[in-house]
DNA sequence: TTCGTTAGGGTTATCGATAACCCTATTCAT
DNA sequence: ATGAATAGGGTTATCGATAACCCTAACGAA
């Protein structure tokens, strides 16, 4: 590999000169400066980041943690942030947590090893709050994406979980359904908290009361489980609408209704959180609280450089940018 | 940051002795390496992977450059390359190039200045060439993925588009259709030219004549041009079917078909190439030959890592992976 | 003429970790 | 008892780049 030492030996100047030539710094004669331009050109000269991050004690490289690259929410997400890293001028090293908090947990040791200069961090869930602890003794910036912490302050992009699901549960009554089921993640994680909440909230507002057996807390990722499903189907009132609490769980909710040979909406309708962006577009079918993947991940970066470069307030900044329902077909009248 | 030296410090030996505990190498005696490992984890140590990188001279971070993150099928690549990264202990270093010769130049300078120890390429198309060219020049070790570039020999995983492309022709002349129109992806990208290929093949197998007016070559991602589409249907012997070069262009048909009022498949059969994952698993609609995209990334990068290791043949390796042709409802018989 | 400035560039130490080699007590065999 | 071998660990140079400081010739002002 090239080093500035060729350079330097070649252009016949010290290594510091082109040091000085690569960066704009201290005072170098034009007539100096284009022959060592041009003599890193011709030996096709590429600065090596790790020798530079060594002593400028940082590397213009930031981490993304996932939790999911196969939903299309995170994939928008994590568009929206490589764009912005880019326009930045940070590279962007890479992780799939699996909702998994070993595997979380081996990146976090990953990412503090490669020396990042921030994280964009979406945590599996609550437990997630000592690799974020770890970070932050390490002194890493982070901002959290999607999900709250509880015990961790911050910076934050969310959604209005409980927002959203209020218009979701409000809609569906609109239509005339009382038994609604609510198809949740799991309970550590601060969404599925948060839609559960807007969930009984709507209830309680239209008078419904709220039936526990028509509740079923569980992982965002595991909707094949039909068992649960069974669950509310076998009810002695069952449920005529199901609210899911993502989009992967509405889709095996869906998958598990038919085989049953229940019709959606006709037999049951269904919505859901979060968009499914290609199969949307192919069909558009659910009736869902869309959130704003992108602008996730493009403001959770720029949160981020902001914190990095010190140019925000030193106060934890929550952004929470909100959901918009798109009523499609999957709900309809009761009865009808 | 603490650093060996504190480590060292704190438990009364040198630095190169804690070196040797981190790395298991040289002699030392089962009471110091307790006592430093002791201390490494009571300063919370975690060795700076830039200073190691320098002089071991790599990094352990390969590259996975791909053209567009919210298509499946490169979402489910990038899966199976992660997992299968993980599993070797790499780190992943990921670039979007969005199809874009110049946003794939940045991410290239990006990777050699990074120093990282290989890259798995999915190519924009044809001009990638001097992208890849640089990579080599520089003594990167890299495998090529989905598209091949002319002028370069390389380990490549890769489909088999022009049997793919001739199962879903074949089968749409099985239905009975004759007049089958092609919206494929740019010229110069290499499946386009075997998918290309396919369907000619296929057609005149069948003594079909190719009726150039049929035929569309733009982009794989600009799936919203309903031009291309107008071109298609104002044939004065309109196409029966259409055949789709990738996914996305078959979403932008379909819904381009639908907004003139023409049902699909009874109007309209369509096909296309690969999956659509969520989607397909809501509504089973679309008939694809789809590719197995995870198998892509793993392979690949267990490929790049036994060159990288090399342990492999010096040989270029070219691994082909089948398309399953999956038969739903989005072709019908002509005419009924 | 003489000294202070400044342009232009070089020296040296440093970032954190490791390779290659060196050093010194033991320990063991003879 | 004595030399060789070995266990256990330390020294020094190095990876590639940069910060902080130093040096010298040329020029200008007084």
């Amino acid at each position: 590999m090239v080093t500035i030492y060729d350079i330097a030996e070649k252009a016949n100047v010290s290594a510091m000169t082109v040091s000085k030539v690569i960066n704009n710094t201290g005072r170098i004669s034009e007539q100096t400066r284009k022959r060592v331009k041009k003599v890193m050109e011709e030996l096709n000269y590429i600065p090596n980041s790790n020798a530079r991050s060594l002593v400028l004690q940082q590397t213009q490289i930031l981490s993304l943690l996932i939790t999911d690259i196969t939903n299309p929410f995170y994939t928008s997400l994590a568009r929206g942030a490589e764009d912005s890293a880019k326009k930045l001028g940070y590279r962007l090293l890479f992780g799939n947590s699996d909702e998994d908090y070993n595997k979380e947990q081996d990146y976090v040791d990953m990412i503090l090893s490669t020396r990042v200069d921030g994280v964009l961090f979406a945590p599996a869930g609550d437990h997630s709050l000592k690799h974020l602890e770890k970070l932050r003794a390490h002194n890493i910036p982070f901002v959290i994406m999607d999900r709250a912490v509880p015990g961790i302050e911050s910076d934050i992009v969310s959604g209005d979980s409980k927002q959203g699901a209020r218009n979701l549960v409000d809609y569906l009554i609109s239509l005339g359904h009382s038994r609604i089921a609510l198809v949740n993640g799991s309970l550590d994680v601060s969404t599925a908290r948060l839609r559960y909440q807007g969930y009984a909230e709507a209830l309680q507002l239209h008078g419904i009361e709220l039936d526990d057996k028509l509740v079923v807390h569980k992982s965002y990722r595991e909707y094949k489980d039909e068992d649960q499903l069974s669950h509310l189907l076998e009810h002695p009132s069952p449920p005529t609408a199901i609210f899911a609490a993502n989009n992967f769980l509405a889709v095996g909710v869906i998958n598990a209704l038919r085989k049953r040979g229940i019709r959606v909406p006709e037999d049951m309708s269904v919505v859901c959180f979060d968009d499914l962006d290609l199969s949307s577009a192919l069909d558009p079918f659910l009736t869902v609280a869309a959130q704003p993947a992108y602008q996730f991940g493009a403001m959770g970066i720029q949160l981020l450089v902001e914190r990095i470069q010190g140019s925000s307030q030193p106060e934890a900044r929550k952004v929470i940018l909100p959901s918009e329902l798109i009523i499609r077909s999957s709900a309809k009248t009761i009865g009808k």
